[in-house]
DNA sequence: CAGGATCCTAAACGATACTG
DNA sequence: CAGTATCGTTTAGGATCCTG
């Protein structure tokens, strides 16, 4: 069957097809989301952290360095809502919270470490790149 | 020589230390600065767009969906200036300009493509993990 | 076409104070 | 200890206009 003819799909990627691809490209596509919330400012540093096995919230603040308490919990609650975060709160006082990484959590945080691994490894490579470039500039 | 006395070096990991090691989770390691520029929001998106091949500045903007003139504009120089992109100028008019991937531009890229593709493959799974949290908080 | 300049809004973030 | 609530600041980001 020809359904396809060459006049009725002008655009190689429609919107529906990209949605259904699951797309980072597309605006409207969740993944983007989840995308954002991966990579994000604290979200990066806390994945490759947790990577160290069960943390307490207060320890992650500790390894985390500079993060404020303010945004430790608010990007544990997204990491948690994505599915790669586990929160086990033990009901004693004063309050005891483990934070880990969910199976889902430890695929994605893998590759997120391979990324920071690789940049801390090409760092004075990269390092020199921005001197020459500066030095183009000038 | 034992310089290195106990009550010296409390800290496991004393500023210099990581500094050295370019660790992402000290706050002053430029490390930190370049995965910034590499995860951000748009930076992940043109990086990937760029394995595709040399694009021009306005292939860009088609198919990095939903960007701003301004963003790319300027997401583009960072990444030029941390020797992930190359800018090709013809001094022609109107302008033509080609933006590529630099050979560390492409292992960077790579790696942010692994787990971009990741999340799109494993969107079904991250999504209803979403749903199963939202029943839980209900 | 590929931006630079300007202005403005919205979102991210941090600091502090407070609570079970 | 592990947060929440509130407030103020800073940054990201978008829209628009302009130019070689």
């Amino acid at each position: 069957m020809d359904a396809r003819r060459r006049d009725e799909i002008p655009l190689a990627d429609s919107l529906a097809e990209r949605l259904a691809r699951g797309d980072v490209f597309s605006e409207a596509c969740p993944s983007r989301e989840v995308l954002r919330n991966v990579t994000s400012r604290w979200g990066v540093l806390i994945l490759v952290a947790l990577r160290g096995g069960t943390h307490r919230f207060s320890d992650l603040r500790r390894k985390v360095n500079g993060i404020s308490e303010k945004m430790l919990a608010q990007t544990l609650q997204t990491l948690e809502q994505d599915g790669f975060v586990l929160r086990v709160a033990h009901p004693v006082i004063p309050p005891h919270v483990e934070y880990s990484l969910t199976p889902v959590g430890q695929e994605v945080s893998r590759r997120v470490e391979d990324l920071a691994d690789w940049i801390e490894r090409s760092l004075p490579q990269i390092l020199q790149a921005r001197e020459t470039a500066q030095t183009r500039a000038v």
